[in-house]
RNA sequence: GCGCCUGUAGCUCAGCUGGAUAGAGCAACGGACUUCUAAUCCGUGGGUCGCAGGUUCGAAUCCUGCCAGGCGCGCCA
């Protein structure tokens, strides 16, 4: 994981939620009957009491190691502890109305094996609680915002920007379903040099498009999508901007060789300036406050229009105000498309943002002034030279950090500071940040700033993912968004279907770089586990659907039910959905739900091979109902918390 | 040089806030469809968990050092 060290964990949801299962209630006598033992004895320094789920079917269906730990306090043999805590717990009302038996085994553990009372038992309160199985125990906690992708504009999204959504995404599901109050949010780096480049780009497209040669600069954007872009927005205004960009074209072709000189090794040196693929720049969500506006608007486009960055805007073309202005069009209306396309092609793939945060609105509704003057009046930020700098080091940073340059421009990092006051003026007590690998030397100037906003430590977690490599035949290559070169999340999800690329994207650890073959991915796309979860949900409802009327799901807790071992590890695996849930929303790790799905599929397949439901004694029939029914909700509920669809047939 | 991430089966990866004989999928080989969907199931082979120390009753997991790969260390974004 690349969770921060010392970051604030957010309150466990659901530890005490009131669960009745088996597990829970023996975990919880075990541990009493544990601890008043110790205290009866005085030993000390022994860990609490785990209650652990074997591996190994012998070990039973819980297992505890306490009585290794304790050895060394109580100075007697594991085994020899592990005797008298089973004789203890079998005095216990409530562990021995649901233990078959408890064991000693190995070393020193103890093994416990449920009756068939308490596997009953366990099944009734599933099949009771329903669809809201699993769910966490809201509780109070500051609203959480969770920001993710968070690209610039320019460019068509990536599978790299495709990782960080289905990740982003699917630990937002999993977040809100453990009780959480997330909301999400894509912040637009709609600001800068980079768009300045890009307005060029397209406008030099748009040129094109009506016979002026006009070249895209080397400093641009290369990719044909530029075209596409250039030729909707010719589509709107026709004519209107040829007569500036003739202009600028001869003007072009009359620079001095020096000039072309100078200008192209000025952007030689730049590509490696230009965001990195793959990179994903994740902002914060918003609780429940209206978050269509910016969908509607993305941006403010007047702003947008008008926002001349002194430096680049116009690269080496003519400095005259119908240039300036024609650029500034281009660029608003370039960056209006690129985010029109990137929320219906995030939309299609599943994932849906709560708000669109614009960087440029930062700047036009001086909000980033404000903030920098609040900061000075703390006397945590200070004028050196002709930069105002924030003091970093003392919240652990490397070094102090510039807000506004010598020559008056704000930094980007200024205008993060001022987008996460407003995350927190916002009412967002916790901020979580989903970044690409390649940022996370940024990451300690940022929490330093929200520290210091905030006031207090931990109130931003910043989450590393790590990036997409390339794969062409086997060998590494680098994606550009500048040279066009790139597999697009579009590529990938037209080879694939959008439920196999979410969920192979979403199966691996985010800590893990990921290598894609676009070529490999679309001829193994059949053998992706996604299909075998799906199957498994749509064989049970196949079987639901042919159960003859009048059988009803129902468990009789003292009937002769559930006595294969394959209902039993079926039953097992559901009952310790909510701890893998909770497991997964601690650990900001969304992967596992994979991991689970595709066991509790086999698990499921196992049975189905093994145990008729229909065609067999009534009360047999009824129970296995339950458990297929109990099965397919999970199913369905795992499936959805990775952003997969569940199919009632295939 | 410093920091972060990674190194587990032929391949892709789980397992990492310490537990029992290290798992899955794919690939290879051999079986199972007159029965609720064979996109399934059963079996076989496959490992110095990068290397070396340390802590511990117990280490893939924690600590230290080393090796290898990725990323980062701007008055860039």
């Amino acid at each position: 994981m690349a969770l921060d060290a010392g970051n604030e964990r957010l309150e466990r949801g659901q530890e005490e939620a009131g669960r009745e299962d088996g597990y829970q209630v023996i975990a919880e006598r075990v541990q009493r009957v544990v601890a008043e033992w110790l205290a009866e004895e005085g030993w000390e320094d022994v860990p609490v009491c785990r209650l652990e789920r074997p591996a190994e079917e012998a070990h039973g269906d819980y297992a505890t190691p306490v009585c290794m730990q304790m050895a060394k306090a109580a100075r007697r043999s594991p085994r020899a502890l592990a005797e008298q805590l089973r004789d203890r717990l079998l005095a216990d009302a409530g562990v021995a109305r649901a233990v078959e038996s408890i064991e000693v085994a190995g070393p020193g553990f103890l093994n416990f094996t449920l009756n068939r009372a308490a596997f009953a038992e366990a099944m009734c309160e599933m099949l009771r609680t329903g669809d809201d199985f699993g769910r966490g125990v809201s509780r109070p906690h500051p609203a959480v915002n969770l920001e993710f992708v968070s690209v610039n504009p320019n460019g068509p999204l990536h599978v790299g920007h495709g990782r960080y959504a289905a990740y982003g995404d699917s630990l937002q599901r999993v977040l809100r379903f453990a009780g959480m109050n997330v909301a999400t949010e894509f912040y637009i780096n709609d600001y800068g040099r980079q768009m300045d480049r890009f307005g060029r780009s397209v406008a030099a497209r748009y040129a094109q498009s009506f016979g002026v040669d006009l070249a895209v600069p080397e400093d641009g954007y290369q990719g044909e999508y530029v075209r596409a872009v250039a030729a909707g927005i010719r589509a709107e205004v026709g004519e209107r901007f040829v007569e500036v960009l003739r202009f600028v074209a001869d003007g072009a072709v009359g620079a001095t060789p020096d000039e072309v000189a100078a200008a192209s090794a000025g952007g030689g040196a730049e590509v490696a300036g230009s965001r990195t693929p793959g990179s994903g720049r994740a902002a914060p969500p918003n609780a429940d406050s209206a978050s269509e506006a910016l969908v509607e608007a993305p941006y403010d486009e007047e702003a947008e229009e008008e926002a001349e960055v002194a430096e680049g805007l116009l690269g080496e073309w003519p400095d005259e105000p119908a240039v300036k202005e024609a650029v500034a069009f281009f660029r608003a209306r370039g960056c209006r498309a690129m985010l029109e396309g990137m929320r219906a092609e995030l939309e299609s793939f599943g994932v849906v943002f709560d708000c669109w945060f614009s960087e440029t609105s930062l700047h036009a509704g001086g909000r980033l002034e404000r903030v920098i003057e609040r900061l000075l009046e703390m006397g945590e930020a200070y004028r050196e030279g002709d930069a105002i700098w924030l003091r970093t080091t003392s919240r652990g940073d490397d070094k102090d950090r510039v807000l506004i340059r010598s020559n008056g421009v704000p930094t980007y990092f200024a205008a993060d500071i001022a987008y996460h006051e407003d995350k927190l003026e916002r009412g967002f007590g916790h901020l979580i940040n989903i970044w690409g690998a390649d940022h996370h030397g940024y990451v300690p100037r940022m929490k330093a700033a929200v520290e210091i906003l905030s006031g207090r430590a931990g109130t931003l977690e910043v989450i590393i993912g790590q990036l997409v490599n390339l794969l062409e035949g086997g060998a590494l290559k680098q994606m550009s968004t500048r040279r066009g070169e790139m597999v697009t999340l579009s590529e990938l999800t037209e080879a694939i279907g959008v439920d196999a690329a979410r969920f192979f994207l979403i199966s691996r650890s985010q800590d893990q770089t990921l290598d894609l073959d676009l070529d490999l991915a679309r001829r193994q796309s059949q053998d992706n586990p996604v299909y075998y979860v799906q199957y498994a949900h749509a064989r049970i409802a196949s079987i639901i659907r042919n159960v003859p009327a009048g059988t009803e799901p129902a468990v009789n807790e003292t009937g002769r039910v559930f006595v294969t071992p394959y209902e039993r590890a079926l039953i097992k695996r559901l009952e310790s959905f909510p701890d893998m849930i909770q497991d997964a929303a601690d650990r900001r790790a969304p992967h596992r739900i994979a991991g689970y799905a595709q066991e509790l599929a086999a698990d499921f397949h196992v049975f189905y091979k093994h145990c008729r439901v229909i065609g067999v004694a009534p009360e047999e029939s009824a129970s296995r109902l339950a458990l297929c029914l109990v099965t397919k909700r999970v199913i369905a509920r795992c499936l959805d918390l990775v952003g997969v669809s569940a199919p009632e047939s295939m």
